[in-house]
DNA sequence: CTAGGCTACGAACAACTGTTCGGTAGGAGG
DNA sequence: CCTCCTACCGAACAGTTGTTCGTAGCCTAG
């Protein structure tokens, strides 16, 4: 058995990696001929060929540019999916907390914290949520979905054009939105007035 | 002037920058008809023509598999530079604080929440800091340092062998370690056998 | 020296791909 | 009504590409 990571087949494998940064697509055999100095395509195939049995690359049967490097030698990008979130840092005057993300900051999280489905990122404001472990100034993330189970803790829309955090209690025509606050009531309003902007699924605080 | 970006149009270039992510090389004419049912390939080069007078994808004549999405559209790797936090997810027994990352669960984090030197996740047991918003469950991302300012939140070990989360106070030769639940006293003990792992500087919870 | 294994060359071929050209269907507007 | 425009189909064509085959040089083991 005869060496398998030859020069000759390790300045390939840097090249195609490199076509696949600089270019966004693998190159040829005969580019890759031109670029190590082979004058023949079946010189080339061969080497990827053995490179291929090798389980370096991965290539496509007669079909053109579709060779990719197993492995990645480098990961370039992590693992885990990140999910990039809509910062909607100013919920007042109601409208906007369905603003797009392309005017705001937006916040790169990994599934497990910004949730699988549509989402935004929210700053709290106000203590009204400080006995279940919301302080002022915490993110919260929110899953947008128009309704809520009991007892959940919702971004809701008020008639005070404000939006606010609470936990969120249907009663028949009117929703109870109840702080998590001794020192705070509850507040009441007619169901045709309060619109739940989403459920809060996670909290992030930075000291 | 017609419009540009059909639905067609549209729904292409989200199958071009599919097959970059999936397959790490770009789709012919035909794929692509076949993809969005589109039975001619002159149809399908006739809609990457007007995306390449728009601006939105670049192409090199005559050549298979080479288009490429300009502006990303989407940014497949994203700006932010992710930091992995390993998690410590057990930290009875003193000795498991500074375990390595391989043998245990990572969480890859933004720079903003898994800060920028060297740190590690932690779940908290307990209550003892409820009122500082800090809930059993919760996950606190722990700066290592060795020592802490008057009234920060450190994860310090103590002499029942088990690691706490508490405000740090030191006091000459003794240390209080003081929780946040009005229901729970200081803990009090000689400096000597207090170990500060690090430093609290941010708090993750999801529901 | 000789045989065998690599490596490389060059030519030829079939498959695939981008491209071009003609033709059809449907809607908008005068 | 007709015309223009757009979107689409189908076929054909030329260029490119991966592949195969035969051959040659070089090195090492026997």
């Amino acid at each position: 058995m005869a060496e398998v990571l030859t020069p000759m087949r390790r300045q390939i494998l840097e090249f195609i990696v490199a076509c696949q940064r600089e270019r966004n697509f693998p190159p040829t055999i005969r580019e890759i001929g031109d670029h190590v100095g082979l004058r023949s395509p079946a010189t080339v195939a061969n080497h990827i060929e053995v490179l291929k049995n090798a389980g370096y690359i991965e290539k496509n049967p007669q079909q053109p540019r579709t060779l990719t490097v197993r492995m990645e030698m480098e990961t370039p990008t992590p693992i885990v999916s990140l999910r990039r979130v809509p910062f909607v840092g100013d919920v007042a005057a109601g409208t906007g907390v369905l603003a797009d993300e392309t005017d705001h900051e937006v916040l790169d999280l990994p599934e497990q914290f910004a949730g699988r489905d549509d989402s935004f990122a929210l700053r709290v404001r106000g203590d009204s949520m400080i006995d279940a472990g919301i302080l002022p100034g915490d993110i919260v993330i929110v899953r947008r979905q128009p309704d809520a189970q009991v007892g959940e803790i919702v971004v809701a829309g008020i008639p005070g054009d404000e939006a606010t955090v609470k936990r969120y209690f249907p009663q028949g025509a009117t929703v109870v939105l109840k702080p998590e606050n001794a020192a705070l009531e509850p507040l009441e309003f007619p169901a045709s007035e309060v619109v739940v902007y989403g459920r809060v699924i996670s909290v992030l605080r930075t000291y």
